[in-house]
DNA sequence: GATGAATGAGAGTTCATTCAT
DNA sequence: CATGAATGAACTCTCATTCAT
């Protein structure tokens, strides 16, 4: 390795020791209370050391915005379409999106907030994060339109949004309505309970089956992590 | 009328007035970056005024939440279930829910991030605008489960924050997507996709009719407003 | 009575009020941090009232430093000079004074404060106030001192200001070591030694008689209060 | 040297020469007339720096205090009781005071202000410095009356609160009537008036011999300072 | 005359940023 | 490179003063 390599990557450390710390602090108090100070003391780096690597405050949040993605990893989930059963599909990735969702809602918000305040930080986010995310599930859901499983008359643009939304939507719906430290969420039965409004809507039908709960065969394709 | 209601009047007046810059000014640059100037220049009122209707910038903020509801106008539409058809009924809501919403999402992410940042003001707004709205919706949900409407095995709960969710989600989704000044988005044919979605799900099905546009005869429960 | 007179009395009194409001606000709160909402809700006029009556905040300040006089009540006592027994008229004069002084240490300060960081207010109360007191003293010692009571050697000038920098120091000494609220002082045995060590000095020498509580026929000229 | 000591040592310097400049502005404005950036230019720091060094202005005066003595000095002086002449001894002392006084009266009285208008400081004051100058005089008073040279009826406490006050209450007067600029007073010969009077009273006696100027052999046991 | 809401200059305090060590 | 003391602009909040009622 040359010294000039080892140099990047002490400092590629350094930044993302200050981003994570930075991270930490903005989601806790907001971009404009967050101080330097306070990421310095969170990352346990000087002050001065900051600005070796960042020439301003409003500079590390667009470099942590810069590195953020939605939902890439679901993609994982996703490429097993087919493979599983499409109600125990949702109900892992619902259960995967609403656990991560909610241990990051402060993150997340504090990100919501920052993107839509901002003209520059919004485009970059869309064509960085949002476009791609919504490119994935519409893939699926054409896919499986083309497969004939589901409904030949999608609007598979906004039924990409109202998936991805509902998600987005309960994480901050729950984040508000439970206190952090309470009680560990059932996520998985609501998950479950999500899969089959999603696959059934509110309408009546015939129960095909009884959705949720059954053995747990599906650990195989778990852990695939929402970043 | 008295002199002393007159006075309470133009308190009144002037209170609303400060709380109405506030919130202009708060949503476009955050709470912690938005400055008492800032709010006396958008009031025009001078500085010490504010000081004198407001103890301090972060009571203006509570004075905000205090007042504010999530979804108490839906009820006006809710009412009108089972007079008119659940499609069009959902359309209705949901367009009326997203002009609204999307009109007004940098002020609802702003309070999104403080609700979430502060506990106190947490608890408040859980207590006054998220429970309330929730029980509207869960009544709806259930008595139409009970004139047989609705799937039985409906999780009310769950259903609710899903519907309430998906159209937060949503517009967050579009106010990421969509630049202010855009051509107007075409809600009612998205409110109508949504209520189709919601009513039948991603799965396949027969279709009943076609939903969305026809004719127009709900001109006469329209303008709920959603607050 | 002229409608103007009237009109004068009403006049005159609304300025007392508002300076013996001031008064007990500077005295607490010290010149600079009083305001004039204190003094306005002391004196239970609104603000925009004194400035009917006073045309600034320093203005109030001067009106009472022009009305204060130091010591004139004491010319009271000293008439009686020679009737009495010098232990007894001492005692009496110490006692008042230091009484009247321990309830006032607050403004004696604040308005010596004031008196020396000003040089008009200094040059004010000095020809004012200072000077007639001084006099006063002196031309007490000075009759003493030829009525062959006093020691022939005396520098009355001195011994004035000894005197009476000596009661005005103990009443700040006193100020200090005792919280407001405690057991009153024994002020009359206080005085008794002070009158005792004036006339006396620390040096040895013959006690002529038992200084302090004997009967008390004093009562005749006692009250004369010190402003 | 370590590193961290020279820290200690410039942290020290800043603390010192804040305090200065603070005392100098606080004697000439008043505590609350005196600002944050008037300390600054009087120290020639800026205002941010003041913050790092003290929390806040009161902060500032507090410290000041803190390290305030009243008349500890004077305790090299009463080192020489007996060895000296009381009267060269008093008159010693007494210029001491005056002149040391006279030059630092705004100071004084500004501390006094602040003494008596607020419990915290007048208690923690009483304690530190006003407690223990009193201790040294009344030790003083006792040893020479058990020598026999001062009167055994003496009550020291009264005693040492006249003399220690007489002092101050002198310095006051002075201040008042006297400008800052004026012919240097002659404090050599009120001081040996002082003495006088306060060994021997105003009462008629034996002039035992002439007090004051006589020669100067005293010279041994000056400048000792008073702060 | 009396009132107190309105004003804005100016106070104390914070903090993004720099730079000598 | 790393540090954190120093800086001063900008913030929140106060209050002497004015003026329409």
């Amino acid at each position: 390795m040359e010294r000039s390599e080892r140099k990047d990557l002490i400092t590629d450390k350094r930044r993302r020791q200050i981003q994570a710390a930075a991270m930490k602090v903005f989601s806790e108090k907001g971009f404009g209370k967050a101080t330097i100070p306070d990421i310095s003391r969170e990352a346990g780096i000087a002050v001065g050391t900051i600005y070796i690597y960042f020439q301003t405050k409003q500079e590390i949040l667009l470099s942590i915005l810069e590195g953020h993605v939605l939902i890439e990893p679901l993609a994982h989930f996703l490429d097993k379409a087919g493979e599983v059963d499409d109600q125990d599909l949702l109900t892992l990735i619902f259960e995967a999106c609403l656990k991560f969702g909610f241990d990051n809602v402060n993150q997340f918000i504090f990100l919501l907030g920052e993107i839509l305040r901002d003209d520059y930080i919004r485009k970059m986010y869309r064509k960085q994060a949002v476009k791609p995310a919504m490119k994935i599930v519409e893939d699926y859901l054409r896919m499986r339109m083309e497969a004939g499983d589901f409904s030949p008359s999608l609007d598979t643009e906004v039924a990409a949004r109202a998936l991805v939304g509902m998600v987005i939507g309960l994480v901050l719906l729950y984040g508000i309505e439970q206190d952090k430290g309470s009680r560990s969420m059932q996520w998985r039965r609501i998950a479950g309970e999500l899969a089959h409004f999603v696959l059934s809507g509110l309408g009546e039908r015939m129960e095909k089956e009884d959705a949720g709960e059954k053995g747990d065969g599906l650990g195989d394709i778990r852990n695939g992590g929402v970043a």
